[in-house]
DNA sequence: TGATATAAAGAGACCGGTCTCACAACATAT
DNA sequence: ATATGTTGTGAGACCGGTCTCTTTATATCA
């Protein structure tokens, strides 16, 4: 109707200091909250702000005050729990110290993530949280750094980079899992992650371009060795990035000449899959085949059985990542840290014991 | 090292202008990528461009412009499956049209909202999208209207506003869901939803500040009622807002002298807090009761029954309110509309046949 | 060759805030 | 009485882009 649905140039100070009958920079003074104004006229300039409905234009106030209150949060996809709970961490801790969170998806793709960043730091973010996709690729982070506005790592680390991370003790996380798998009497595990794999088989852990991966990996198979197992590389496999794909990945594994008791999942979308597939191909749980997840996802608890999992308390992540970054912000002097969020491991009942 | 931590005033175009050796105007034109600018000389810029290490400020840009190429989102809760998977939708007809996306959670409260709303509009976002809490609460969003920004809102329609809305084609689908449950010779079936209630029992379904959770519960009462089953309000339960609340109303449900042999869960949430009362009652399903929930929610599949769902396809859901809020943005004319997204029934194992 | 059209570059206003500085009015000290 | 300080207000530069308007250089035509 009446609301035109056109161009509507705003009101703005100088408006409101026009019918208020002040200086702009008296009412910029009261309406921006800054500097000294008697109570009189900032009544005044108050009762004509709000007859206007005057709106602050954040973008112009950005531009003179050079912070932006926003935080540019980079992430492989949202539509993934383990993300979206972290973002809920990060928006949480944003909250509270006033700012906002602009959120970019980079699908784990290199390119994507480069122009997500770029995109943000145009955007004069004040902060930046990236989980970054590959981490031997770190010219445009390099960038970040040297245009000043600070980083925070979110679930992978990068030490050449010498900025903050915050990720999960991943390490830790798969010598647990692997160590109870073993205790239960498992001797051929296999690990199964969506890292995208270049050739089929893997060779050299050191490769693996996601620290949390390579990480779980290392202790897996540092496991395995020390446990005396052969060939402890055997058993890792990558390129679960679809349904389709993980059918094939847990096939293969469980035609191999001797097949692996217990699966462990490198994510809770990989664990699904893995749980379908286990599903389609008639398999039971953990009778037939036993796994473990990562992640406290929804629908590990209402399997049959429920699935054992690694509790990553992602939301815890998310917050302190966030907090990370605003101390960063506020220019807070902190060494340059690794922050390991401990994970724990949940029993269910997706693992059988054998043997004995 | 090198990289201080402070100010770093950033490369401007009149900094790349002067390296150039042209004028500010002129470099404008190369970096923005307007007007006409010789060859010779773009190459010049350029150049400079390059050696600078020159960004953009998209803030200053956006205040010349007065576009920000940002869309603001407002939804109830990242977390929850079903706005992770709209925002992901969001995003996509955002990012394909060279548009981002600022995300605010609102909580579901009418507060939250409304300040998420002011710092957006503040921000001069391009238009928004919102996930109005209450559909009775409405002074913040005609203010939208009144300050000249686009706006969608999503999932809940408010018929007062005169203004787009994308929702589900919710009366439908609870209507389907509901002759389903009947053609399965259930005579006692009970609506189960997170929204606050005030009060305990229901007794107007028109005073439910939710459309989407009102229309739905409108086609399951309008079966009921042409069903010929009596007082049709008496099995329709709010407040399920965490675990515990939903074991309290599940509980009263089925202590009830005539306990209903379905329920019906408004969202996956709800459906997933349901699911583990049965379950903690030690109840099967379907044996003892049966269940639809709202949404194919990763867990819906993989429990034992798989539950049957009504699928809201939510994804195009999201997509179709940011092409919609697009097209409002670039003015393209269009009738106010309310668009709805057709659901279907997803038959699974969670609804017994009874009576015959 | 001079008149006119056209392409390319420059000058400077503008967006809507913040913020420094100058200045006026009045109080207090000397 | 003059010097000194304090407080409140106004004037105007500034942030880093865009964009209009003007000027200058080159091409086209008679």
């Amino acid at each position: 109707m009446e609301d035109s649905a056109h161009p509507k140039r705003s009101v703005t100070v100088a408006d409101v200091a026009k019918a208020a009958k002040v200086s702009k920079a008296t009412a910029a003074r009261v309406l921006g909250g800054y500097g000294v104004v008697s109570a009189k006229i900032t009544d005044q300039v108050m009762a004509a702000a709000a007859a206007l409905e005057y709106r602050p234009n954040e973008l112009a106030r950005s531009m003179s005050t050079g912070r932006s209150g926003i935080i540019g949060v980079v992430v492989g996809d949202i539509e993934n729990a383990f993300f979206s709970l972290a973002v809920r961490g990060i928006s949480d801790a944003a909250r509270l110290a006033g700012f906002n969170v602009i959120i970019a998806n980079s699908g784990e793709e290199l390119d994507a993530e480069k122009s997500a960043v770029d995109l943000l730091i145009g955007k004069r973010v004040d902060g930046l949280i990236v989980t970054p996709a590959r981490c031997d690729s770190i010219d445009h982070l390099h960038h970040v750094r040297r245009a000043g506005v600070p980083l925070v790592l979110f679930d992978r680390a990068i030490p050449e980079l010498d900025v903050d991370a915050v990720t999960g003790d991943d390490r830790d996380a798969a010598i647990a899992a692997t160590r109870y798998l073993i205790g239960q009497g498992h001797r051929r595990l296999a690990y199964v992650s969506a890292m995208d794999a270049e050739g089929g088989g893997l060779t050299d852990i050191g490769r693996i371009s996601n620290s949390a991966v390579r990480e779980r990996v290392e202790g897996f198979v540092s496991v395995l060795t020390e446990a005396g197992l052969p060939n402890p590389l055997h058993y890792v496999r990558l390129g679960a990035t679809d349904q389709q794909q993980t059918d094939g990945v847990i096939k293969r594994l469980l035609s191999d000449g001797s097949p692996p008791t217990a699966l462990l999942a490198s994510d809770s979308l990989v664990g699904l899959r893995i749980f379908k597939s286990l599903q389609s191909l008639g398999l039971s749980i953990p009778r037939d085949v036993s796994m473990i997840s990562f992640l406290d996802a929804d629908w590990t608890s209402v399997t049959v059985p429920p699935i054992t999992i690694v509790d990553q308390r992602v939301y815890e992540m998310g917050k302190l990542a966030g907090e990370r970054l605003i101390a960063r912000i506020e220019r807070t002097p902190l060494a340059v840290e690794r922050l390991r969020v401990s994970t724990s491991l949940v029993l269910r009942g997706s693992v059988a014991t054998i043997g004995r």
